[in-house]
DNA sequence: TGGCGGGACTGAAGCGCTTCAGTCATGCTG
DNA sequence: CAGCATGACTGAAGCGCTTCAGTCCCGCCA
């Protein structure tokens, strides 16, 4: 243990170094920092004597603390990792802004969240990172204050704009309207509607109508009244039309919700789901049942994740840029640390991919 | 912009709140990290004058600095975010590993790889953690190199031993051979081999003689080992055995790859998959051929990620204690951060469960 | 009343680095 | 040859915090 212990505190630093050389601190750094400021002939020097010292250039944290940059971006999740993985959406929204950071030699620190929707305060008050990016979270999630405390620039995925904070976001009200009327134009009538949380409570099950009201989650709401609003609007009930909350984007919670509402009387010929993942879920619950899809009920998604195109039937669903989202929220992360304002939203794109799994009503 | 700067410029600092309540700064360090160095009345004073000033808390960067330690652990993947986590393995291990640090105000930086089958060296170089967790990686990876040159302490998930790190893996030659024994007892002789990545070169295809050795993946390797050899025993020839290997651990990957295997002469009764997405690529490749698993064919899974219960059929596959992995690795890191010497490696067990994707040969 | 144990707080020395205003040769211009 | 721009390197002031050896004062015991 001793020897750990002084393993690691006798590690070389700079001042080692430049000892040995002969040169100045400042110099050294250069030839780390600043090839520019020194003669290449001192810097390989440098470098060369440092690799004998088994110095492994300068040390991160200090380097931090004198630049006043921790060259890091947090990455604040609703939940837990395992249940954040399940959809993959969020990998690949990740995969998108962690490109776009590491090319710019920045890393990525992960915030997962528990049952208030978010990070713990405290994690977010000791993280090492000099902007955060939330994803996702409820609108009420303590996260938020703690980022303000800090005083950290923010951009927020799928979320509210809240003050001083960059955002993207797609338009899912108005894709879910997409899907609802794609739906009513093959004749359905007879609806039922999968969505994923609508509370950070992590319950799941059919959704009582006071649970429709004030969901904290941007996403689960605006596809949620995207679908509702709009059937409504061509004379389908609201309340005619059962929602089934899964506690999660995952194809088993969807099975377990679609298994419910296909065992509603009358039973739906359309179901609409929040997710992909939740549409699987569906496809499997009709098969389960003994039903066709489409042509004993049709199932249209949210996302479309490359799977969608493979799923059996091939998904009809609403596609949303993944990466793309991903990447804009890394540049705008980048550019708030550069210190820029925060520019106007990002909102991009949705559109219909009609595959398979819609079909007229029979 | 100038705002910006000044407003982060001025943010307030130990010495403002000290300055403002009249005590030292140590006093109010201790405020935060050590209650019972004062008296109670002066900490709410002090706690209470750091709110007025929009004082959020100590410094996480000077802090890190100040104790030589940063808190964080560094998590190395073998590829990009989106391939990464397209193995729900993954993440499940990842959210032990997280829930176990997080309980110790420990934080998660990940470091996605690239090519080379690991982060960059520079990535690892510049990342503020003070101990590495690598996850199943090339036994090249140059991050490994970047570790040692940090003299930063390692654990390893899957992975030979290296100097110096702690260890945690699973019996995967074993499980491997358990699987491919219940398919020898079920009265199977034909056979194809379903794995993941070899080499960290992103191929897919058909798996020639030579690409089979000096296989850099240990977990490809044992697995793939524990199948051929477990078959040659019981006579199958290696050479018969067809063997496909996907890029990635995904379903749709699964998929290409079985359509291969399932369309060989003579064609095999039951396929071995290295994990249970590549398995479920299995159920829906032989779906799309028109065959019956398992009644034309077998298939057997490795992991048990809780969708291989609901698959359709359930799938038999070969368990071992995901998220148990994660939270071993995690208390590992932790225990190697306190100090202590690399203990000797955890092995954890895997076992077989036996649902319905594997039957008599009929 | 003198001595003393403790509780409460402070001073100052770092932690390992970046950065900026210089200093000092050197060589070039006119 | 004076004058000066240029390149190469250095000194020292931080960055914001933790920590440890003190100092000081108060109340208590004998």
């Amino acid at each position: 243990m001793l020897s750990v212990d002084s393993d690691r505190r006798r590690r070389p630093t700079l001042d080692t170094v430049a000892a040995a050389v002969g040169v100045s601190r400042a110099t050294v750094s250069n030839a780390y920092n600043r090839p520019d400021q020194l003669s290449s002939s001192l810097r390989e020097r440098i470098l060369e004597t440092a690799r004998a010292l088994g110095y492994a250039g300068p040390d991160p944290v200090a380097r931090s603390l004198a630049t006043r940059s921790s060259a890091a971006v947090g990455f604040m999740l609703p939940q837990g990792l395992s249940g954040a993985f399940s959809d993959p959406a969020l990998s690949i929204v990740l995969d998108g802004l962690a490109s776009t950071v590491d090319g710019h030699d920045h890393s990525l620190v992960l915030m997962p969240g528990d049952s208030t929707g978010g990070p713990r305060p405290s994690i977010v008050t000791r993280a090492q990172a000099d902007v955060m990016v939330a994803y996702s979270l409820p609108d009420t999630a303590p996260a938020f204050e703690a980022v303000a405390a800090r005083g950290l620039p923010l951009v927020v995925i799928d979320q509210p704009v809240l003050p001083n904070s960059a955002r993207v976001e797609v338009q899912d009200y108005l894709g879910a309207s997409f899907a609802a009327s794609l739906l009513l134009g093959l004749g359905h009538s007879l609806f039922g509607v999968l969505t994923f949380s609508l509370h950070p409570d992590g319950v799941s099950g059919p959704v009582s109508f006071e649970r429709r009201s004030d969901v904290p989650f941007r996403v689960s709401r605006d596809r949620l009244g995207g679908y509702l609003d709009t059937l409504e609007k061509a004379g389908v009930k609201p309340d005619n039309v059962p929602v089934w909350e899964a506690r999660g984007s995952d194809r088993e919670l969807g099975r377990l919700g679609a298994r419910w509402l296909l065992t509603r009387t009358p039973r739906p010929s359309a179901l609409l789901c929040a997710s992909d993942q939740l549409a699987f879920g569906c496809l499997q619950a009709a098969r389960d049942l003994g039903l066709t899809v489409p042509r004993d009920v049709s199932v249209v998604g949210f996302d479309d994740v490359p799977e969608a195109a493979y799923s059996d039937p091939p998904l009809t669903t609403v596609r949303q840029p993944l990466a793309d989202k991903g990447r804009r929220a890394g540049e705008l992360a980048l550019k708030l640390l550069a210190g820029g304002r925060p520019p106007r939203p990002t909102r991009l794109d949705v559109s219909l991919v009609e595959r398979a799994s819609a079909a007229l009503r029979t």
